[in-house]
DNA sequence: CTGATTCATTCCATATAATGGAACAGCGTT
DNA sequence: AACGCTGTTCCATTATATGGAATGAATCAG
């Protein structure tokens, strides 16, 4: 519909397997699970579709439901078939624009686009995904909600890769080691070898480039942002399709960036520092 | 920064107490309500006033926090404040792409926007509020995300008033009498004889009106959407400030806005009617 | 239309997980 | 250096979730 040259769909990637960062233990768990499963469902899922995805006897997984129903984090569809609830969405309203991280790095994104005309991101990594938390663009093109709270692989993204780079080394080591890699394209990122070896690269230069790597012909240069403390880190890119933006042309912007994501890492310093 | 006529902000209601369909009992209850109060929160809240505002003991509220941030669902800030965690705009991603109201509305709304020009609004009631799914936009004035998401009353909302004017008579009586009415500008209803009143009228029309009972100098036309089962109830509306569209303007569109929602009505019930 | 079968829902004794008081640790302040 | 304020950990107790079995509803075959 729209001329987005990005894809428009939500995860298309074939790594079914989920980086959850928890098990499915606790009461808690064990609901969220459920919620996973709905979310990551490709057809309608009805009450028999759960109960073999989640492997718990009726009884349990009945209750576990109503349960997630009446808080409003699920709900039936006229057809019997569950979907997310509203409430997700009004606790994400909030959740996104809440974030410290997205309102102060928000002037920063407009800036970079006034600047390069193209395609703005922030994103923050979540274990071993980038999670887009804002975009700023030109034409009103892509529908921001289909970017806005996506996760792509961290191997394989300009974001991906700036976030990696700004984790302590043995942070970083253990959680390549824990990558399943996927080869989205034929430029990408096939193993922890060669993905440490990059990121000394990236360490050294303050910039990552996503080469066709994720999706073909588009292209980006990144810079890593972070807290002090390391518990969050993120990144900024400037994304274009190449066959419109020279690879020249992206490391020409290399220092627009960097400068970029320096002043939101002052800035985030400033107003969530240990002494903010 | 932007032209947005309606305002751009996370629900500035007075009305601060929650409409919460269940009470917060059981393990998964208890954990929505800290995420509904780090929602709500207007400043930073750290765990001190996390635990005044639930009244938990320390012990118990901090492994309630300790599992949400372990299942993502909650996050601290580096300055040791509590926001909502990335997982959830994971998860409203989902839950927006793939709610099937949205899915089957989007088309109309597109031609609706393109017959009238105007911003033109889906939104779900969800107990007394309207949830808002998805606008479409002339210009990309307003960002997006300040708006889906979000919730208003539905006494004093267009959608609000076309969703309750589908409900069953009893169902909407009993919400009416549970309305804490408030006055967001001159002409809002201030009560529930007042409601029911108008409600009589809006069934009979197949029509609401939105006469600058929310925000001034905003007004709006709108047509109510539901579920064979009236299990989902919602309404479309063309949104428009009163300087510029006259009432007159509006009633001319009313045709088309009952034209759209009578075309999604047909949607929903061939796509997710019983048979389906 | 009837009977058989599958699937969803309810119930309840049991197993499990959440609770909260108390004791501990970290840190800034007096 | 001792105090007070916050946040964190521990563990016996208590409340909650569990899941097998029974019931009810819907679907399908004859």
């Amino acid at each position: 519909m729209e001329a987005g040259f990005r894809q428009d769909t939500i995860d298309r990637n074939p790594e079914k397997g989920r980086a959850r960062t928890a098990p499915d233990t606790g009461t808690l768990g064990k609901a969220v699970a459920v919620l996973d499963v709905v979310a990551r469902a490709e057809r309608p899922m009805r009450f028999r579709d759960l109960r073999e995805a989640i492997g718990q006897p009726p009884g349990t997984l009945h209750r576990q439901v109503s349960n997630l129903i009446s808080e409003g984090l699920l709900q039936v569809n006229p057809d019997q078939s569950y979907g997310l609830g509203l409430r997700l969405l009004q606790f994400a309203a909030r959740a996104w624009s809440g974030n410290r991280f997205r309102e102060i790095a928000e002037p920063h994104l407009a800036a970079l686009h006034e600047k390069t005309g193209e395609t703005v991101h922030l994103g923050v990594l979540s274990d071993l995904e980038v999670i887009y938390l804002d975009k700023v663009e030109s034409r009103q093109a892509v529908r921001m909600h289909s970017q806005i709270g996506n996760a792509s692989p961290c191997y394989c993204t300009g974001v991906g890769k700036a976030a990696l780079s700004a984790l302590p080394i043995d942070d970083a080591k253990a959680r390549i080691d824990r990558i399943a890699f996927h080869r989205h394209t034929e430029h990408t990122i096939a193993d922890g070898a060669a993905l440490s070896a990059e990121l000394a690269d990236i360490r050294a230069a303050g910039i990552a480039y996503d080469r066709e790597e994720h999706e073909p012909g588009i292209h980006c240069v990144a810079a890593p942002i972070w807290s002090h403390d390391r518990s969050f880190v993120g990144g900024i890119s400037v994304t274009a399709p190449s066959y419109r933006i020279a690879m020249a042309q992206l490391t020409q912007w290399a220092d627009d960036v960097r400068t970029a994501a320096a002043a939101i890492n002052a800035d985030i310093e400033i107003r969530l520092g240990p002494r903010a």
